[in-house]
DNA sequence: ATTTTTGAACTGACCAGTCAGAATAAGAAA
DNA sequence: TTTCTTATTCTGACTGGTCAGTTCAAAAAT
């Protein structure tokens, strides 16, 4: 099936370049597939692009979901789900910029509503575990649950892409540690 | 002085676009000024760029050094600096997106190269304060200085960009309070 | 007189999207 | 099984538009 390996080719894609670098002839040559192939399968860029999104995002949020449901202690799954969260961010150097930052001009109303939307939705699922935490665990009821979400997305994103660039210096381990301490300690200063 | 002008306006511009959607002719209408001043002025679009760039880390280094050489209680000075970053990255939405993700293809080796450090001796800088902070101040020294700092642009980062399409429902203040809290305290898990 | 600016015209590259026709699959008839 | 027919899927050259970068003669500013 040619929209299989063209989507496959579209995450790639998108993820190496962001949504307005990636280019239709080359998601078309990584799939080994005629340009025309594309359009056959999808009405045009935006929303092949839509159609990764929604893949990457019910991916992640399965997979939360799949770790909160297990019976582990509080840590072991905040743990896991940063875990899964690093994993799709490394394998996918772009996916959350493009998810999170790029969806902007170029691209049409109707598809950037849905793409905003699956956003929103994204960022409401992890809110309302913070926010069940909150209740329920011993997370800090002080912070918004909202811009908690949005702080943990940029602060995996950032990181890393720090690691990928400082590779040499950190392993795999030492970011996923750091990213757990800095996420539920933050710097810990003890002022006054 | 045009080169005044096009810097301004080239702020402008790559802000609201990013490098790669951003045209020079957008950016000579926006300076009021002839396509031929900015390639007289300069050498082209990645060297204009590179200025910006180079201007605006320069800039939010220098807020924060004045910031930091004040007399004031640790506390505060964090708050300060954490303000003056509020301020720089809504100001220009998506400089940092620039500066620390859409530096890639279409630019010149060589200029890529000076923007790269760029980034790394701004990530370093406030990676520095971090430190300087685990010694003499009451920083936990169980986290990495410079993914902390990463960190803390990536937080920076996703939460102006939450509080400006929610701005509805949140205050710029809440958006610092927020920002203070998750920076020095995470989440704050007690966990067991 | 020298420097700076203008504005328009032009080139070459890139890229999203199109389309007429080729290839392939699927099913019906012989 | 083989042949004919129709529908689906795929192809790749082509179009039209955008944009960076260049050039330059003439005008304006210093």
């Amino acid at each position: 099936m040619s929209k299989d390996k063209i989507i496959q080719a579209a995450i790639e894609v998108f993820s190496e370049n962001g949504y307005h670098r990636a280019s239709m002839d080359e998601i078309a040559a990584r799939a080994q597939v005629a340009k025309g192939t594309l359009y056959y399968n999808f009405p045009g860029k935006s929303q092949l692009f839509k159609t990764v999104v929604k893949q990457g995002i019910e991916d992640i949020m399965q997979r939360t979901e799949a770790e909160l449901n297990s019976p582990l202690p509080m840590k072991e799954k905040i743990e896991r789900v940063i875990r899964d969260h690093l994993d799709l961010f490394l394998e996918s150097r772009h996916f959350s910029h493009i998810v999170f930052n790029e969806i902007s001009n170029g691209i049409e109303q109707e598809v950037l509503d849905e793409l905003k939307e699956l956003k929103r939705k994204y960022l409401s699922f992890l809110a309302s575990i913070i926010e069940e935490g909150q209740c329920e665990e011993n997370l800090c009821r002080a912070v918004d649950a909202n811009l908690a979400a949005a702080s943990i997305v940029g602060t995996l994103e950032s990181t890393c892409n720090y690691y990928l660039s400082h590779q040499d210096a950190y392993s795999r381990d030492d970011l996923e540690q750091f990213a757990f301490t800095m996420i539920t300690q933050g710097l810990f200063i003890s002022l006054e």
